[in-house]
DNA sequence: AAATTCCACAACCGCTTTTCT
DNA sequence: GAGAAAAGCGGTTGTGGAATT
């Protein structure tokens, strides 16, 4: 694969940009629009390689860019995200309007990093720092060990350890009690007892998804729209941590700290949804799960509707 | 007042991914 | 399809101002 070596010829300026440079950046920019970074320095008559010219713009110069303070809003999104992505800054960047991948990470690095240092909390992990927080994993493999072994199994578990090491409760600041919050950990592990393998598994999976789904649709900051996943409905006020269940015949996630009584109500998911399932729906949405390469969990399920193959009709 | 340390943020670097030819 | 170029990404470093000693 070829490269873009930054700065291939000598005698290219390198540091804090002056407001001439600026000047002339945008003056072209403007003029000429962005693309073909390589050229714009000779073009724009600036002394530096393509890719500095580019960066500065993408940070920095870009009109649309908000800077300055964050906002309680954009904090809690952050944290939200990182604890559920981990550093995929642009992705999370994504979610932030006008707001730079480069900037959230520096913010990150420079704040909520030393933020959730002195709550007692891993900054990658999001859980209480005590050593050996890997074993209670079973050190990455022993989980399944006596159980069915099927390909999207494995890949569903790679992706919710992933999950899960990033999950965890978390409290931003003195309104904490009313902040959303994430409930990845809670999500549960064992495959269900009294099914056959193969239907065991299945459940298991989609159960594991369908808690994530859920856990972000308590978020009002990340607002997954219920339509993205049929049959489901999603209460109207944002809550805080719940509890997933196991009834036999069907699983339900119960909201118990501050939800009012139009959403409390145990949500359903429909056992002949379940059991409907394709295992190349499955493979197709595990997968995305273990790449994270998915936006967010909207994109994810909206790519599962769109997918060829699934009984929608088992839905209603 | 000078020296040192701390902190925030801009920018760089190296790598991967995507797009183009 | 292959190779090159461009764009994107995330980790890290450099810089300058503020705070502290």
């Amino acid at each position: 694969m070829g490269r873009m070596p930054c700065c291939e010829k000598g005698g290219l300026k390198k540091g804090l940009w002056t407001p001439e440079e600026d000047k002339k950046l945008v003056a072209y920019v403007e003029k000429h629009g962005h693309g073909n970074w390589r050229s714009v320095p000779d073009k724009a008559g600036l002394e530096r390689c393509g890719k500095s010219c580019r960066l500065r713009w993408i940070n920095y110069l870009k009109p649309d860019i908000k800077r300055g303070n964050f906002s309680m809003e954009e904090d809690h999104t952050i944290i939200q995200l990182h604890a559920l992505l981990g550093n995929k800054w642009s992705i999370i960047a994504a979610h932030l309007p006008r707001r730079t991948d480069n900037e959230i990470k520096n913010y990150w690095n420079t704040n909520v990093k030393k933020r959730l240092i002195r709550m007692g909390l891993d900054p990658v992990t999001h859980k209480p720092i005590k050593p050996n927080t890997f074993e209670r994993y079973g050190g990455g493999h022993g989980q399944f060990k006596n159980t069915i072994n099927t390909n999207h199994v494995a890949q569903w578990e790679s992706a919710r350890m992933e999950a899960e090491a990033r999950g965890s409760v978390l409290q931003v600041g003195s309104h904490s009690s009313h902040q959303p919050q994430l409930v990845l950990s809670k999500i549960p592990t064992q495959p269900c007892p009294s099914s056959s393998d193969s239907v065991s598994t299945k459940h298991n999976t989609v159960y594991n998804m369908y808690a994530l789904v859920l856990a972000t649709n308590h978020d009002p900051l990340w607002p997954v729209s219920p339509l993205s996943i049929p049959g489901w409905k999603v209460p109207a006020v944002s809550t805080n941590v719940g509890q997933f269940t196991n009834t036999g015949s069907s699983l339900s996630y119960e909201s118990d700290v501050n939800v009012t009584e139009t959403n409390s109500q145990i949500q359903k998911i429909p056992e002949n949804y379940l059991s409907n399932l394709q295992d190349e729906d499955i493979m197709v949405a595990v997968e995305a799960f273990r790449t994270i390469r998915c936006e967010s969990i909207l994109e994810l399920f909206r790519g599962w509707n769109d997918m060829e193959g699934l009984n929608k009709q088992s839905f209603f």
